[in-house]
DNA sequence: AAAGTAATCCGAAACGTTTCGCGAAACGTT
DNA sequence: AACGTTTCGCGAAACGTTTCGGATTACTTT
């Protein structure tokens, strides 16, 4: 492998004009010599170290991804890809490669993240963390430029949607339609999405003075099978509600497949919101009614943010993002209580 | 940032010997030294830098990902993302991570692939790149380690499926149910797997005697949106074939939506094959009947075999995969004829 | 007690860059 | 002709590691 010395042996220069030449250097070189120096570069097939040159300059261009994990398993559902779509193609256009750190399991511990400061990477966004992470709080500290979406931490800039909002326009819609009788599929309380749309439930309910069940409120992770499972619950009530709100698009895809199975007919029978909007959404049947999460428009901010962090500009402002609701097949009006 | 210097200073011995204690070798230090050198880099915060370590070593534990393309859009579509999760999971566990190489744009000539020769990556994985390109075979000039997913470029390892087993299981699976009017939504050119889908298609048919008529073999891309215009051609025939094979999933689902859209019904007025089986196969109304490719077994055989080729190992065997039919609900016997 | 061996540990080179300091040459100005 | 100002180009330091050669000391063995 042709070397920058090998250059300047071959085209009778020292190595610092060679490095001139080939950067167009804070320095310059008589276009004779450059065009020479060129010339031989080509000749030798020679591609520039990036690890040296890393190493001197401090800038790697390439941005950490430490991705969302359930349990120390990653997830590579539609949720990581979502947002990896979004962030994959704007670093394609801003001359940034993507590093996806599969070695961090865990952002807890200062420990835990270190394989993000070994120079490697200039910046990391990190995808749905736990909630105040001393590990992404280490960062805010040492001044390491990080974005977390989908997660919230006090310290450092956060990327997320207005669940609370979304939340209320799923809960409002079922009312409006005459739902009363109305169950959620909780999200996981480990997570600040999970938590926060659990809570803007009860709220959104509460502000509608409409009864909140506790035997209509179960466990459906962010997973198509535990939502498959709290469906099962939820079917076999003798009183069941009318509608249901699902944590997420996931855990609903699920509760269908519940209601498959016991011959449930939806929206007929019972009316279902998802929230997120993935693809699947528009691809189940019937169509899931579901709270829009702009991934494309969070994903893209959030890296053009870590961007402008990494270039020096230290003020990068928090952003909740705005919901809206898609409304699809799988809501209708109640049947009549007879 | 504490460097190693920084801990030798303190523990007041040599660079080296801190460079021993906290790797453990290749020569022994005692091991009351070890602690003492150990105490302060852990008081230090100390954290090694790769770059410097992989500048030396030649290693950087990382694997390049070469994603595909189509038109200079990168595919952050189900395929990419299937072949990615099984990747990135089984990089997890060998301690690599993954460089998404965003900045290479093309695989058909030396210089666009010498991202990927700059130090950052041991070695890489092209997703579905084009037919024998220029770059890929430099690669095998210059002994750089490198499988090909989906693709087949004849100095490489490649790993891709039996596409020929798998539109003969297609085609075979139609004919039994008693069709006999089968046309095809053809796979782009440019393409080795679409290539290779289209040419099974007409020597499945011819070995099986069944008449192909040019009308019914239309452009279907590997896109839902050119599924669906495909599908809008096939269906305004007034002379329509019973069945259709569709090159991959994704152009499926567009000519479900052309059927929707003329009020055609699945499978009693014609059947549909995909190919593929991306998730959204068993998530879409009928369920789609398609030729299954392992996913996971092949990212994770092609992600352990570069490992093994990075590792000194020469003879990386190429692999064809086999497919199987899994028969869901969009294929049936063809109406009778009046 | 001498010689051989093993254990320690230091200094320095190397990896491939970038960039600073400085001298030499070339040029223009008075 | 003397002086300043560019232009050009070289050498060397620096980035943070790993690892080799060799010097010093300590432990065996005869």
């Amino acid at each position: 492998m042709a070397t920058i010395k090998d250059i300047a042996r071959e085209a009778k220069v020292s190595v610092s004009t060679v490095s001139y030449a080939l950067n167009d250097g804070p320095r310059s070189v008589p276009s004779e010599v450059k065009d020479r120096i060129l010339e031989v570069a080509a000749k030798l097939h020679y591609r520039p170290n990036r690890l040296a040159r890393s190493l001197i300059t401090r800038k790697s261009h390439v941005i950490g991804i430490v991705p969302p994990r359930v349990e120390m398993d990653m997830i590579v559902g539609p949720y990581f890809v979502s947002m990896l779509n979004g962030i994959v193609n704007t670093y394609e256009l801003l001359q940034q490669d993507v590093l996806i750190l599969t070695q961090i399991k865990s952002t807890e511990s200062r420990e835990a993240i270190y394989p993000l400061l070994d120079g490697r990477c200039d910046g990391a966004i990190f995808l749905a963390p736990p909630h105040d992470s001393a590990g992404i709080a280490y960062l805010s500290e040492i001044n390491f430029p990080h974005v977390v979406l989908s997660g919230r931490n006090s310290t450092s800039p956060n990327f997320d949607i207005d669940n609370q909002g979304g939340m209320q326009l799923a809960v409002q819609h079922l009312a409006e339609l005459g739902h009363k009788k109305i169950g959620m599929l909780l999200g996981p309380n480990n997570h600040v999405d999970g938590l926060e749309r659990n809570a803007a439930f009860v709220e959104s309910m509460n502000s509608l003075g409409l009864e909140i069940k506790p035997a209509w409120l179960v466990e459906g992770g962010f997973q198509q099978s535990l939502g498959f499972e709290g469906g099962r619950k939820i079917l076999a009530l003798k009183d069941r509600p009318t509608a249901m709100c699902c944590a997420n698009d996931e855990s609903a895809v699920g509760f269908y497949t519940a209601c498959k199975e016991r011959g449930i007919r939806i929206p007929e029978e019972i009316s279902i919101v998802g929230f997120d909007n993935v693809p699947m959404a528009s691809l189940v049947e019937p169509n899931l009614t579901t709270v829009k999460q702009p991934f494309d428009e969070m994903s893209r901010h959030a890296a053009k943010s870590l961007i402008a962090l990494i270039d020096g500009c230290l003020i990068t402002q928090s952003k909740q993002f705005a919901t809206s609701l898609v409304v699809r097949s799988s809501t209708a009006r109640p049947m009549e209580d007879k």
